[in-house]
RNA sequence: GGUGGCGUAGCUCAGUUGGUUAGAGCGUGGGAUUCAUAACCCCAAGGUCGGUGGUUCAAUUCCACCCGCCACCA
């Protein structure tokens, strides 16, 4: 038995997560939690919504709403959603919340005490009307290049070219609209990177078993020379900047940058575990404190990846006290809507709320993870997913319950029938099995989500198979022994596919345990060298044949959605 | 513009440390079957492996350049 920390990237707050979000990181987390938890490894999964930052604000704003308000609204929307499609976070937490208010001031710190922190000023743009500085994005105006109008303050969408905010000609709040700027002078926290850079250039060299992609992201940032950061700015929702624990004398109207404090969150998240369930968080994140033998994986989407392998780890090592660093992790591209990209404000896509409206989570979870981007963005069209579902879940899967659970209860009573002794073919039967699930157990520690999926898969088939050659059905009219095999050993399998199809389609995988009355210590992950796996259950055991496990999509639903998705 | 990734059957993707007939699922066509959600099972057709050059006895697999898509950085 091993322990295991996983973490999925924060969701942003500002208005629920598409199918992608959901794909690129909080799925495959929870995918892979659960197949830990199964193996028996003790495992503390953890995620948050990441709730500071300028856009935080401004959606706040748009919806009249006060920021904390929103934050709290849109907090409990994330949430029943990752509820809904079974995330099975042991803690969902709020970047917001105290414990990463203490632990990003705690942070500062201990970067401040070991050198790495310097007090810079320089010269922002500031809006009287709306009584803020402007980032620089917020800044619009005439490009001196081009004289594109709409030209932002960071870059011009027009020529491309890299502006800074004060070169812009007739400037004005993208928020307000205001013309009333001024340029002030405004003090900041800069985190001295650059001081860090071979540390983390030694710790990635030893980061063997990351993805080939995630160390030349990580040397690219590094080769290039790590730059000091900003992490502080002149907002008023965030977290307060602190100095020997009391206000920082001239930070009293700033907070931390989002990117600076959002990332501790996931060691927050912890903290905010512990609180609530009394468990002891240090134990996972300290490696001082019991936490030595912990393997933390995290997942997240590609563009995520140098901040998780450079930007947090500069904040941790530069703190110059034993906290975990990532040991494994997974990078995911993009899921694109017919192609194209999603899109909130066109309504190009599905949403994690809508889509529960739509279908079970089950549905979702499946295709999401057996076609997962792993290896380039991958596509997402409703036609695909239609087919993808009826042909593996309802067809393969669903259908194989229901043919063996039904013939076994027409015929020999809802009981697993006694007589007849396993042959030839349920012994080639379980060398296969057995094979395929050897390689489905390295899939999922391999997280290779789709190759584990096409094996789960190929284990359904080998039920359908082994009935069509058995065909206890025919038998059952000469040779009841032999039928009574049949349907035993096709009832083994039910029950054996429905546990190794708990990570991936945990509802479905339930109502078939529960169905066959399989008790909570005997739905485990088969351990390497299990026999008997295709007779476990006893003799005379009852079951009640579960409904259909998966309603097909018909070809109207698919219309349906794609008039109301805007799909193709 | 720089760096990296990707471009393989109608669709979604594997794969090839260079080597006889390039794989899977879906979709399509045919067959078998009736326990089952008109499901399952078997068989078949389908690809000049993005383009152009180069290295090699041999390249889809290595190299160069080009085209297209994606991401990050500037």
């Amino acid at each position: 038995m091993a322990r295991f920390l996983i973490t999925s990237a924060l969701p942003y707050i500002n208005g629920i997560k598409h199918l992608g979000n959901l794909a690129g990181s909080m799925l495959p987390a929870d995918v892979h939690a659960r197949f830990r938890r199964l193996q028996g490894h003790e495992v503390l999964f953890l995620c948050a919504t990441d709730e500071h930052g300028t856009p935080a604000e401004l959606a706040a704003a748009e919806a009249g709403q006060d920021v904390r308000a929103y934050c709290d609204e849109q907090h409990l929307i994330q949430r029943a959603a990752c509820d809904g499609f079974r995330l099975s976070f042991d803690h969902f937490g709020r970047s917001s919340n105290a414990p990463n208010h203490a632990l990003t001031q705690h942070f500062c710190e201990k970067l401040e005490a070991a050198g790495l922190i310097e007090e810079r000023t320089s010269k922002q743009v500031y809006s009287v009307d709306d009584g803020r500085f402007l980032p620089d994005r917020y800044v619009e105006g005439t490009c001196p290049h081009c004289a594109f109008e709409r030209a932002r303050g960071d870059q011009c969408d027009n020529c491309g070219r890299l502006l800074d905010p004060t070169e812009l000609k007739n400037p004005r709040s993208k928020i307000s609209g205001s013309t009333n700027l001024e340029v002030r002078d405004t003090a900041h926290l800069f985190l001295l990177q650059g001081k860090m850079q071979e540390r983390i250039r030694a710790w990635v060299d030893a980061s063997t078993e990351w993805p080939h992609l995630a160390r030349s992201i990580a040397y690219k940032w590094l080769d290039e020379g790590l730059i000091d950061r900003a992490i502080t700015r002149d907002l008023s929702w965030g977290v307060k900047v602190t100095q020997e624990g009391r206000p920082r004398p001239g930070f009293e109207n700033k907070v931390f940058y989002v990117w600076f404090d959002a990332p501790i969150e996931y060691i927050a998240a912890g903290a905010e575990w512990a609180e609530a369930t009394g468990g002891n968080w240090e134990r996972w994140w300290r490696t001082d404190k019991g936490a030595n033998d912990v393997t933390y994986v995290q997942f997240m989407g590609k563009d995520n990846v140098a901040f998780h392998t450079v930007s947090f780890p500069v904040t941790i090592m530069g703190s110059g006290e034993p906290w975990k660093l990532v040991d494994r992790l997974k990078a995911f591209n993009w899921v694109t809507w017919y192609g194209g990209k999603f899109s909130t404000s066109e309504k190009r896509g599905i949403f994690m709320d809508r889509a529960l409206e739509l279908l079970p989570s089950d549905y979702w979870r499946w295709y999401l993870m057996a076609n997962a981007p792993e290896s380039s963005d991958a596509a997402f069209t409703l036609e695909q997913f239609q087919q993808t579902v009826n042909a593996d879940l309802a067809n393969v899967f669903g259908n194989f319950v229901n043919r063996i659970t039904r013939f076994g209860a027409s015929k020999f009573d809802a009981k697993v029938p006694d007589g007849g002794a396993p042959g030839d073919l349920e012994a080639k039967l379980a060398k296969d099995v057995a094979e395929r699930i050897t390689a489905l157990t390295r899939h999922h520690e391999d997280m290779e989500f789709r190759k584990a999926a096409a094996e789960l898969r190929a284990l359904w088939v080998l039920g359908n198979e082994y009935l069509q050659v058995a065909a206890p059905w025919t038998a059952f009219k000469t040779d009841v022994d032999y039928a009574a095999v049949g349907v035993r050993t096709g009832l083994n399998l039910v029950a054996l596919f429905a546990i190794l199809a708990q990570p991936f389609v945990p509802d479905a995988a339930k109502t078939v345990l529960d169905a066959l009355n399989i008790p909570e210590a005997s739905r485990s992950w088969p351990k390497a060298g299990d026999t008997g796996l295709l007779d476990t259950l006893p003799r005379g055991h009852a079951f009640t044949p579960p409904d259909v496990l998966f309603k097909k999509i018909e070809d109207a639903d698919v219309a349906a959605w794609t008039e109301m998705f805007g799909g193709g």
